[in-house]
DNA sequence: TACAATTAGTTACTTAGGTAACTTTATTCG
DNA sequence: CGAATAAAGTTACCTAAGTAACTAATTGTA
């Protein structure tokens, strides 16, 4: 059996955050910020388990990069109905770093798949999620 | 443009570690562990930089999980002619151990990879190698 | 040969993610 | 209605990986 299908997929990952984050840190972000923001910029305003399930991430994770998005003024709480809950939205800052970011991320990932075709990417991506749903079953087993 | 491409890839490593840790605690062993040990099954003995180079992990990281597998005694050191470096190898125990968690990790992957065409495991490895190699241009910029 | 530069490894500190156990608030149902 | 259950968040603690700065040993070189 050959290791070097997932290993090179998870070589891949850690270098891709990493080099992401070297570029993020112009904007004052760390990749997973980046994503928190991103996901409250698609869904206006959420709750952490929204977040937690867009994101496919604990919650307690959630909770600390929350925590140090607040402390940076990009996201603030929003009231709500039910007590339990702390929906929270981008802040005007917050939207201002999104507009930085976006074209960061964008900037980046557009250099990454250069030369690469539109049907490998499609391929790949297929596979992928592929791969992922047989993760699931193997949840089952 | 779509993030998704990237965005699969990162939540499908994150839930492959999760799952395969899983697994491999029935061998007692970490993911992390279960590579270094993988490493050193290739390699017969090896020093923290070439362990460090072969995994492209830091080596702040291998320091870590050398002294948990020592502390385990799965691995030990073995005398080298120059005092800087400590390479090591695996033990008996060690040995015995890469035996059982062979076996969980290609049981593990075989089930992944069920139903997916050699040709879209090829196509997908080529891309991510080339994602790779782009990533490294990045590094420049 | 003596001193500078390099190399191997470690330590301290950071972010990121996970699980388990907990509190507080809502909801369900006998 | 009131007790049990469920849900949202938080806290504490674990592994994993990174950078920066350090020590000790070895090489290179003036």
């Amino acid at each position: 059996m050959d290791h070097s299908f997932f290993h090179q997929q998870l070589q891949f990952t850690r270098s891709f955050k990493n080099k992401l984050n070297e570029r993020l840190a112009e904007a004052g972000l760390f990749h997973s910020q980046w994503l928190l923001i991103y996901c409250l910029k698609q869904q206006k305003a959420a709750t952490l388990v929204e977040i937690s399930n867009y994101l496919n991430v604990e919650k307690p994770t959630i909770t600390r990069t929350v925590k140090r998005l607040e402390e940076q003024m990009l996201i603030e709480k929003i009231p709500s109905r039910d007590k339990r809950e702390r929906p929270i939205q981008l802040t005007e800052k917050g939207l201002h770093i999104y507009e930085e970011a976006i074209r960061i991320v964008n900037d980046f990932e557009q250099n990454l798949m250069e030369e690469i075709s539109e049907i490998d990417q499609e391929t790949t991506l297929r596979t992928i999620k592929r791969l992922k749903t047989n993760l699931m079953k193997e949840e089952l087993r």
